[in-house]
DNA sequence: GTAATAAACTACTCTCAGTAGTTTAGGTCA
DNA sequence: TGACCTAAACTACTGAGAGTAGTTTATTAC
Protein backbone atom coordinates (compact mmCIF):
# COMPACT_ATOMS: atom_id res chain seq x y z
CA UNK A 1 0.00 0.00 0.00
CA UNK A 2 1.86 2.70 -1.34
CA UNK A 3 1.87 5.94 0.77
CA UNK A 4 3.34 9.50 -0.23
CA UNK A 5 6.62 10.89 1.30
CA UNK A 6 7.30 14.67 0.70
CA UNK A 7 10.34 13.67 -1.09
CA UNK A 8 12.03 15.79 -4.37
CA UNK A 9 14.85 15.23 -6.35
CA UNK A 10 16.98 17.87 -4.20
CA UNK A 11 15.94 15.84 -0.91
CA UNK A 12 17.42 12.56 -2.79
CA UNK A 13 20.43 14.41 -3.76
CA UNK A 14 21.33 15.66 -0.75
CA UNK A 15 20.74 12.49 0.90
CA UNK A 16 23.10 10.91 -1.51
CA UNK A 17 25.28 13.42 -0.52
CA UNK A 18 25.45 12.83 3.08
CA UNK A 19 25.96 9.30 2.17
CA UNK A 20 28.61 9.87 0.54
CA UNK A 21 30.03 11.74 3.31
CA UNK A 22 29.64 9.09 5.86
CA UNK A 23 29.79 5.85 4.08
CA UNK A 24 32.02 6.45 0.90
CA UNK A 25 31.06 7.48 -2.45
CA UNK A 26 31.29 3.75 -3.88
CA UNK A 27 28.22 3.00 -0.98
CA UNK A 28 26.10 5.65 -3.07
CA UNK A 29 23.86 2.64 -4.28
CA UNK A 30 21.04 2.75 -5.21
CA UNK A 31 19.57 0.09 -2.68
CA UNK A 32 21.51 1.75 -0.14
CA UNK A 33 19.88 5.47 -0.58
CA UNK A 34 16.42 3.77 -1.18
CA UNK A 35 17.03 2.36 2.38
CA UNK A 36 18.02 5.31 3.81
CA UNK A 37 15.00 7.45 2.52
CA UNK A 38 12.84 4.49 3.47
CA UNK A 39 11.98 3.89 0.08
CA UNK A 40 12.11 1.05 -2.55
CA UNK A 41 14.89 1.71 -5.03
CA UNK A 42 13.18 1.54 -7.77
CA UNK A 43 11.20 4.46 -7.01
CA UNK A 44 13.87 6.56 -7.22
CA UNK A 45 13.59 6.59 -10.30
CA UNK A 46 10.71 8.72 -10.18
CA UNK A 47 13.53 11.19 -9.14
CA UNK A 48 16.69 10.41 -10.69
CA UNK A 49 17.33 8.77 -13.82
CA UNK A 50 19.69 6.73 -12.82
CA UNK A 51 23.35 6.07 -11.41
CA UNK A 52 24.92 8.37 -14.41
CA UNK A 53 22.85 10.94 -13.91
CA UNK A 54 23.05 10.77 -9.62
CA UNK A 55 26.62 11.23 -10.04
CA UNK A 56 26.68 14.00 -12.09
CA UNK A 57 24.48 15.68 -9.92
CA UNK A 58 26.54 15.27 -6.76
CA UNK A 59 29.54 16.72 -8.34
CA UNK A 60 27.25 19.52 -9.42
CA UNK A 61 26.03 19.69 -5.77
CA UNK A 62 29.67 19.22 -4.90
CA UNK A 63 31.13 21.99 -6.71
CA UNK A 64 28.46 24.55 -6.18
CA UNK A 65 29.03 24.25 -1.89
CA UNK A 66 33.04 24.09 -2.60
CA UNK A 67 33.00 27.09 -5.17
CA UNK A 68 30.23 29.10 -2.44
CA UNK A 69 33.12 28.50 0.26
CA UNK A 70 35.85 29.59 -1.55
CA UNK A 71 33.52 32.78 -2.52
CA UNK A 72 33.00 33.15 1.44
CA UNK A 73 36.74 32.96 1.96
CA UNK A 74 37.55 35.41 -0.42
CA UNK A 75 35.53 38.46 0.58
CA UNK A 76 37.61 41.12 1.94
CA UNK A 77 40.67 39.36 1.26
CA UNK A 78 43.16 39.02 -1.59
CA UNK A 79 46.89 38.53 -2.74
CA UNK A 80 48.94 36.60 0.04
CA UNK A 81 45.79 36.54 2.61
CA UNK A 82 43.15 35.88 -0.22
CA UNK A 83 45.00 32.51 -1.11
CA UNK A 84 45.65 31.30 2.14
CA UNK A 85 42.28 31.69 2.78
CA UNK A 86 40.92 30.17 -0.43
CA UNK A 87 43.66 27.43 0.14
CA UNK A 88 42.54 26.86 3.98
CA UNK A 89 38.96 26.79 2.95
CA UNK A 90 39.37 24.50 0.19
CA UNK A 91 41.24 22.04 2.31
CA UNK A 92 38.42 22.26 5.08
CA UNK A 93 35.51 21.35 2.33
CA UNK A 94 37.54 18.61 1.38
CA UNK A 95 37.71 17.36 4.86
CA UNK A 96 34.42 17.72 5.85
CA UNK A 97 32.74 17.02 2.84
CA UNK A 98 35.00 13.64 1.65
CA UNK A 99 32.49 11.93 -0.22
CA UNK A 100 30.99 15.00 -1.79
CA UNK A 101 35.13 16.68 -2.51
CA UNK A 102 35.20 13.27 -4.28
CA UNK A 103 32.54 13.54 -6.52
CA UNK A 104 33.29 16.49 -7.54
CA UNK A 105 36.50 14.51 -9.23
CA UNK A 106 34.59 12.58 -11.62
CA UNK A 107 35.41 13.91 -15.27
CA UNK A 108 32.31 16.63 -16.64
CA UNK A 109 30.36 15.38 -20.18
CA UNK A 110 31.12 18.55 -21.59
CA UNK A 111 27.94 19.17 -22.52
CA UNK A 112 27.04 19.48 -18.98
CA UNK A 113 26.33 23.31 -19.24
CA UNK A 114 26.21 24.17 -15.34
CA UNK A 115 29.15 22.42 -14.48
CA UNK A 116 30.83 24.41 -16.41
CA UNK A 117 29.01 27.61 -15.56
CA UNK A 118 29.66 27.10 -11.91
CA UNK A 119 33.89 25.95 -12.62
CA UNK A 120 34.02 29.49 -14.29
CA UNK A 121 32.73 31.52 -11.49
CA UNK A 122 34.92 29.20 -9.38
CA UNK A 123 38.09 30.43 -11.57
CA UNK A 124 36.69 34.01 -11.68
CA UNK A 125 37.15 33.87 -7.32
CA UNK A 126 40.64 32.53 -7.99
CA UNK A 127 41.45 34.97 -10.37
CA UNK A 128 39.96 38.09 -8.52
CA UNK A 129 42.35 36.62 -5.44
CA UNK A 130 45.08 36.86 -7.63
CA UNK A 131 44.93 40.13 -8.97
CA UNK A 132 47.27 41.85 -6.96
CA UNK A 133 50.45 39.81 -8.16
CA UNK A 134 50.31 40.85 -11.00
CA UNK A 135 50.84 38.23 -13.41
CA UNK A 136 51.16 38.70 -16.78
CA UNK A 137 49.10 37.17 -19.79
CA UNK A 138 49.18 33.18 -19.90
CA UNK A 139 50.90 33.22 -15.94
CA UNK A 140 47.21 34.05 -14.58
CA UNK A 141 45.76 30.73 -15.55
CA UNK A 142 49.49 29.01 -14.90
CA UNK A 143 49.28 30.10 -11.39
CA UNK A 144 45.97 29.08 -10.78
CA UNK A 145 46.42 25.41 -12.15
CA UNK A 146 49.18 25.64 -9.96
CA UNK A 147 47.52 26.58 -6.85
CA UNK A 148 44.84 24.16 -7.34
CA UNK A 149 46.99 21.38 -7.93
CA UNK A 150 48.62 21.83 -4.97
CA UNK A 151 45.82 22.08 -2.92
CA UNK A 152 43.86 19.84 -4.61
CA UNK A 153 46.89 17.25 -4.73
CA UNK A 154 47.77 17.50 -1.42
CA UNK A 155 44.15 16.85 0.32
CA UNK A 156 43.71 13.78 -2.36
CA UNK A 157 46.77 12.30 -1.29
CA UNK A 158 45.81 13.09 2.84
CA UNK A 159 42.55 11.51 1.55
CA UNK A 160 44.05 8.15 0.77
CA UNK A 161 46.24 8.51 3.89
CA UNK A 162 49.42 9.08 1.09
CA UNK A 163 51.52 10.71 4.17
CA UNK A 164 52.72 8.63 6.64
CA UNK A 165 52.51 10.47 10.31
CA UNK A 166 49.57 12.66 10.81
CA UNK A 167 50.66 14.96 13.32
CA UNK A 168 52.78 17.56 11.12
CA UNK A 169 50.13 17.25 7.85
CA UNK A 170 48.99 20.62 9.19
CA UNK A 171 52.44 21.69 9.49
CA UNK A 172 52.86 20.66 5.61
CA UNK A 173 50.19 22.51 4.03
CA UNK A 174 51.38 25.79 5.50
CA UNK A 175 55.07 25.35 4.75
CA UNK A 176 53.48 24.26 1.02
CA UNK A 177 51.30 26.96 1.07
CA UNK A 178 53.99 29.76 1.94
CA UNK A 179 56.34 28.26 -0.63
CA UNK A 180 53.94 28.78 -3.36
CA UNK A 181 53.67 32.64 -1.87
CA UNK A 182 57.19 33.13 -2.03
CA UNK A 183 57.51 32.21 -5.28
CA UNK A 184 54.97 33.62 -6.99
CA UNK A 185 55.00 37.03 -4.53
CA UNK A 186 58.72 37.74 -4.76
CA UNK A 187 58.73 40.82 -2.52
CA UNK A 188 56.62 39.08 0.48
CA UNK A 189 59.29 36.37 1.46
CA UNK A 190 60.36 37.85 4.41
CA UNK A 191 56.71 37.82 6.16
CA UNK A 192 55.99 34.04 4.85
CA UNK A 193 58.78 32.29 6.67
CA UNK B 1 36.15 -29.62 -21.88
CA UNK B 2 38.98 -27.98 -19.78
CA UNK B 3 41.92 -26.93 -21.55
CA UNK B 4 45.17 -25.89 -19.82
CA UNK B 5 46.17 -22.36 -20.50
CA UNK B 6 49.97 -21.18 -19.73
CA UNK B 7 48.32 -18.56 -17.23
CA UNK B 8 49.60 -17.25 -13.66
CA UNK B 9 49.13 -14.62 -11.40
CA UNK B 10 51.66 -12.65 -13.13
CA UNK B 11 50.00 -12.62 -16.41
CA UNK B 12 46.29 -12.00 -14.64
CA UNK B 13 47.90 -8.74 -12.67
CA UNK B 14 49.19 -7.62 -15.74
CA UNK B 15 46.35 -8.06 -18.06
CA UNK B 16 44.19 -6.46 -15.71
CA UNK B 17 46.69 -3.54 -15.71
CA UNK B 18 46.35 -3.05 -19.44
CA UNK B 19 42.18 -3.46 -19.23
CA UNK B 20 43.00 -0.37 -16.53
CA UNK B 21 44.96 1.18 -19.48
CA UNK B 22 42.61 1.13 -22.02
CA UNK B 23 38.78 0.89 -20.83
CA UNK B 24 39.47 2.49 -17.17
CA UNK B 25 39.74 1.43 -13.57
CA UNK B 26 36.26 0.82 -13.44
CA UNK B 27 35.77 -1.19 -16.36
CA UNK B 28 38.36 -3.90 -14.44
CA UNK B 29 35.66 -6.41 -13.74
CA UNK B 30 35.91 -10.26 -13.34
CA UNK B 31 33.46 -10.72 -16.33
CA UNK B 32 35.93 -8.59 -18.81
CA UNK B 33 39.48 -9.85 -17.45
CA UNK B 34 38.04 -13.33 -17.92
CA UNK B 35 36.43 -12.40 -21.22
CA UNK B 36 40.03 -11.19 -22.42
CA UNK B 37 42.42 -14.02 -21.24
CA UNK B 38 40.02 -16.32 -22.73
CA UNK B 39 38.59 -17.95 -19.82
CA UNK B 40 35.56 -18.12 -17.94
CA UNK B 41 35.35 -15.72 -14.85
CA UNK B 42 35.45 -18.15 -11.95
CA UNK B 43 38.65 -19.88 -13.38
CA UNK B 44 40.04 -16.26 -11.88
CA UNK B 45 39.87 -17.57 -8.85
CA UNK B 46 42.29 -20.16 -9.16
CA UNK B 47 44.80 -17.22 -9.53
CA UNK B 48 43.60 -14.24 -7.22
CA UNK B 49 41.31 -14.40 -4.21
CA UNK B 50 38.86 -11.70 -5.30
CA UNK B 51 38.08 -8.01 -6.42
CA UNK B 52 39.75 -6.48 -2.92
CA UNK B 53 43.10 -8.31 -3.85
CA UNK B 54 43.09 -7.42 -7.35
CA UNK B 55 42.91 -4.08 -6.73
CA UNK B 56 45.57 -4.40 -4.06
CA UNK B 57 48.05 -6.39 -6.81
CA UNK B 58 47.43 -3.36 -9.12
CA UNK B 59 47.81 -1.09 -6.72
CA UNK B 60 51.43 -2.79 -5.84
CA UNK B 61 52.28 -3.32 -9.51
CA UNK B 62 51.45 0.29 -10.22
CA UNK B 63 53.80 1.92 -7.42
CA UNK B 64 56.43 -0.59 -8.38
CA UNK B 65 56.82 0.42 -12.05
CA UNK B 66 56.33 4.35 -11.08
CA UNK B 67 59.07 3.72 -8.60
CA UNK B 68 61.54 2.03 -11.15
CA UNK B 69 60.21 5.22 -13.52
CA UNK B 70 61.25 7.75 -11.02
CA UNK B 71 64.37 5.66 -10.16
CA UNK B 72 65.51 5.55 -13.72
CA UNK B 73 64.88 9.32 -14.28
CA UNK B 74 66.91 10.05 -11.14
CA UNK B 75 70.41 8.49 -12.45
CA UNK B 76 73.11 10.99 -12.36
CA UNK B 77 70.58 14.36 -11.41
CA UNK B 78 69.69 15.94 -8.48
CA UNK B 79 68.39 19.54 -7.31
CA UNK B 80 67.04 21.23 -10.32
CA UNK B 81 67.52 18.93 -12.88
CA UNK B 82 66.62 16.15 -10.26
CA UNK B 83 63.21 17.52 -9.49
CA UNK B 84 62.44 18.18 -13.16
CA UNK B 85 63.12 14.46 -14.49
CA UNK B 86 61.28 12.91 -11.78
CA UNK B 87 58.70 15.55 -12.12
CA UNK B 88 58.49 14.86 -15.90
CA UNK B 89 59.09 11.26 -15.12
CA UNK B 90 55.60 10.97 -12.89
CA UNK B 91 53.49 12.92 -15.29
CA UNK B 92 54.88 10.65 -18.20
CA UNK B 93 53.76 7.55 -16.05
CA UNK B 94 50.51 8.97 -14.71
CA UNK B 95 49.55 9.86 -18.96
CA UNK B 96 51.04 6.57 -20.34
CA UNK B 97 49.34 4.27 -17.79
CA UNK B 98 46.57 5.80 -16.79
CA UNK B 99 44.49 3.23 -15.37
CA UNK B 100 47.53 1.73 -13.26
CA UNK B 101 48.65 4.85 -12.22
CA UNK B 102 44.72 5.13 -10.75
CA UNK B 103 45.21 1.99 -8.90
CA UNK B 104 48.28 3.58 -7.50
CA UNK B 105 45.80 5.67 -5.81
CA UNK B 106 43.69 3.64 -3.28
CA UNK B 107 44.42 3.48 -0.09
CA UNK B 108 47.34 1.22 0.99
CA UNK B 109 46.10 -1.57 3.95
CA UNK B 110 48.63 -0.56 6.91
CA UNK B 111 48.99 -4.97 7.02
CA UNK B 112 50.33 -4.25 3.20
CA UNK B 113 54.24 -4.84 3.99
CA UNK B 114 55.27 -5.00 0.64
CA UNK B 115 53.31 -1.65 -1.01
CA UNK B 116 54.82 0.13 2.20
CA UNK B 117 58.44 -0.99 1.02
CA UNK B 118 57.84 0.15 -1.98
CA UNK B 119 56.63 3.80 -1.00
CA UNK B 120 59.74 3.88 1.24
CA UNK B 121 62.34 3.32 -1.93
CA UNK B 122 60.07 5.95 -3.58
CA UNK B 123 60.87 8.39 -0.40
CA UNK B 124 64.66 8.06 -0.43
CA UNK B 125 64.80 8.67 -4.34
CA UNK B 126 63.15 11.73 -3.33
CA UNK B 127 64.97 12.63 -0.47
CA UNK B 128 68.00 11.84 -2.85
CA UNK B 129 66.80 14.09 -5.47
CA UNK B 130 66.22 16.77 -2.98
CA UNK B 131 69.75 16.70 -1.01
CA UNK B 132 71.25 19.72 -2.36
CA UNK B 133 68.62 21.87 -1.13
CA UNK B 134 69.90 21.75 2.04
CA UNK B 135 66.42 21.43 3.68
CA UNK B 136 66.91 21.13 7.18
CA UNK B 137 64.96 18.62 9.47
CA UNK B 138 61.11 17.84 8.91
CA UNK B 139 61.45 20.60 5.90
CA UNK B 140 62.80 17.47 3.84
CA UNK B 141 59.31 16.03 4.18
CA UNK B 142 57.30 18.89 3.62
CA UNK B 143 59.16 19.59 0.81
CA UNK B 144 58.91 16.19 -0.42
CA UNK B 145 55.19 16.67 0.26
CA UNK B 146 54.92 19.65 -1.44
CA UNK B 147 56.17 18.20 -4.87
CA UNK B 148 54.28 15.40 -5.24
CA UNK B 149 51.01 16.70 -4.07
CA UNK B 150 51.80 19.17 -6.98
CA UNK B 151 52.74 16.63 -9.28
CA UNK B 152 50.16 14.28 -8.28
CA UNK B 153 47.49 17.16 -8.14
CA UNK B 154 48.14 18.04 -11.88
CA UNK B 155 48.37 15.15 -13.38
CA UNK B 156 45.15 13.91 -11.67
CA UNK B 157 42.98 16.92 -12.83
CA UNK B 158 44.69 16.50 -16.18
CA UNK B 159 43.23 12.97 -16.10
CA UNK B 160 39.87 14.36 -15.34
CA UNK B 161 40.28 17.22 -18.05
CA UNK B 162 39.59 19.83 -14.80
CA UNK B 163 41.39 22.23 -16.63
CA UNK B 164 40.38 24.03 -20.51
CA UNK B 165 42.75 24.53 -22.79
CA UNK B 166 44.86 21.81 -23.56
CA UNK B 167 47.43 23.24 -25.34
CA UNK B 168 49.20 25.44 -23.06
CA UNK B 169 49.13 22.84 -20.37
CA UNK B 170 52.64 21.90 -20.99
CA UNK B 171 53.93 25.12 -20.30
CA UNK B 172 51.62 25.37 -17.11
CA UNK B 173 53.34 22.63 -15.65
CA UNK B 174 57.01 23.77 -16.58
CA UNK B 175 55.51 26.95 -15.31
CA UNK B 176 54.48 25.30 -11.78
CA UNK B 177 57.58 23.15 -11.52
CA UNK B 178 59.69 26.27 -11.61
CA UNK B 179 57.73 27.65 -8.92
CA UNK B 180 58.60 24.82 -6.83
CA UNK B 181 62.17 25.60 -7.41
CA UNK B 182 62.17 28.85 -7.71
CA UNK B 183 60.64 28.88 -3.74
CA UNK B 184 63.13 25.99 -2.34
CA UNK B 185 66.07 27.02 -4.47
CA UNK B 186 66.29 30.72 -3.93
CA UNK B 187 69.62 30.89 -5.80
CA UNK B 188 68.53 29.69 -8.98
CA UNK B 189 66.04 32.27 -9.32
CA UNK B 190 67.65 33.49 -12.20
CA UNK B 191 68.00 30.14 -14.47
CA UNK B 192 64.29 28.97 -14.08
CA UNK B 193 62.36 32.07 -15.33
C1' DG C 1 -16.90 14.56 -5.95
C1' DT C 2 -14.23 13.20 -9.73
C1' DA C 3 -10.23 13.07 -12.71
C1' DA C 4 -5.40 13.65 -13.53
C1' DT C 5 -0.92 13.23 -11.89
C1' DA C 6 2.96 12.27 -8.94
C1' DA C 7 5.05 9.03 -6.31
C1' DA C 8 5.07 5.11 -4.36
C1' DC C 9 4.76 -0.07 -5.13
C1' DT C 10 5.62 -5.35 -6.94
C1' DA C 11 7.69 -8.29 -10.04
C1' DC C 12 10.76 -8.99 -13.23
C1' DT C 13 15.61 -9.11 -16.10
C1' DC C 14 20.59 -8.53 -16.53
C1' DT C 15 25.26 -8.19 -15.04
C1' DC C 16 28.84 -8.97 -11.83
C1' DA C 17 31.04 -11.14 -7.57
C1' DG C 18 31.68 -15.11 -5.41
C1' DT C 19 31.09 -20.38 -3.91
C1' DA C 20 30.80 -25.43 -4.51
C1' DG C 21 31.78 -29.18 -6.66
C1' DT C 22 33.45 -31.49 -11.17
C1' DT C 23 36.64 -32.57 -14.95
C1' DT C 24 40.90 -32.89 -17.36
C1' DA C 25 45.81 -31.83 -18.94
C1' DG C 26 50.28 -32.60 -17.75
C1' DG C 27 54.09 -33.83 -14.88
C1' DT C 28 56.10 -37.48 -11.55
C1' DC C 29 57.52 -41.75 -10.37
C1' DA C 30 57.15 -46.91 -9.83
C1' DT D 1 54.56 -47.36 -20.08
C1' DG D 2 50.99 -46.50 -17.19
C1' DA D 3 48.81 -44.99 -12.61
C1' DC D 4 48.14 -41.03 -9.93
C1' DC D 5 48.31 -36.42 -8.19
C1' DT D 6 47.61 -31.62 -8.71
C1' DA D 7 46.81 -27.27 -11.00
C1' DA D 8 43.76 -25.09 -13.66
C1' DA D 9 40.13 -25.09 -16.12
C1' DC D 10 34.95 -25.96 -16.12
C1' DT D 11 29.45 -25.88 -14.99
C1' DA D 12 25.94 -24.55 -12.07
C1' DC D 13 24.51 -22.07 -8.64
C1' DT D 14 23.44 -17.76 -5.06
C1' DG D 15 23.09 -13.01 -3.92
C1' DA D 16 23.43 -7.94 -4.68
C1' DG D 17 22.83 -3.94 -7.39
C1' DA D 18 20.97 -1.49 -11.70
C1' DG D 19 17.32 -0.83 -14.30
C1' DT D 20 12.41 -1.69 -16.71
C1' DA D 21 7.39 -2.48 -16.96
C1' DG D 22 3.28 -2.10 -15.32
C1' DT D 23 0.18 -1.29 -11.09
C1' DT D 24 -1.78 1.29 -7.20
C1' DT D 25 -2.83 5.12 -4.34
C1' DA D 26 -2.59 9.88 -2.22
C1' DT D 27 -3.05 14.50 -3.29
C1' DT D 28 -4.33 18.38 -5.89
C1' DA D 29 -7.16 20.95 -9.12
C1' DC D 30 -11.35 21.76 -11.07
Amino acid sequence: MPRRRGLDRRAVIEEAAALADESGLESVTFANLAERLKIRAPSLYNHIAGTDELRAQLALLGVRALQADLARAAIGRNGVDGIVAVADAYRRFAKSRPGLYRATLSAPEPTNVELIAVSSEFLAVMEAVMLPLRLRGNDVIHAMRALRSLVHGFVSLEAVHGFGLPQEIDESFRFMLHGFVRAFVPDCVADTR
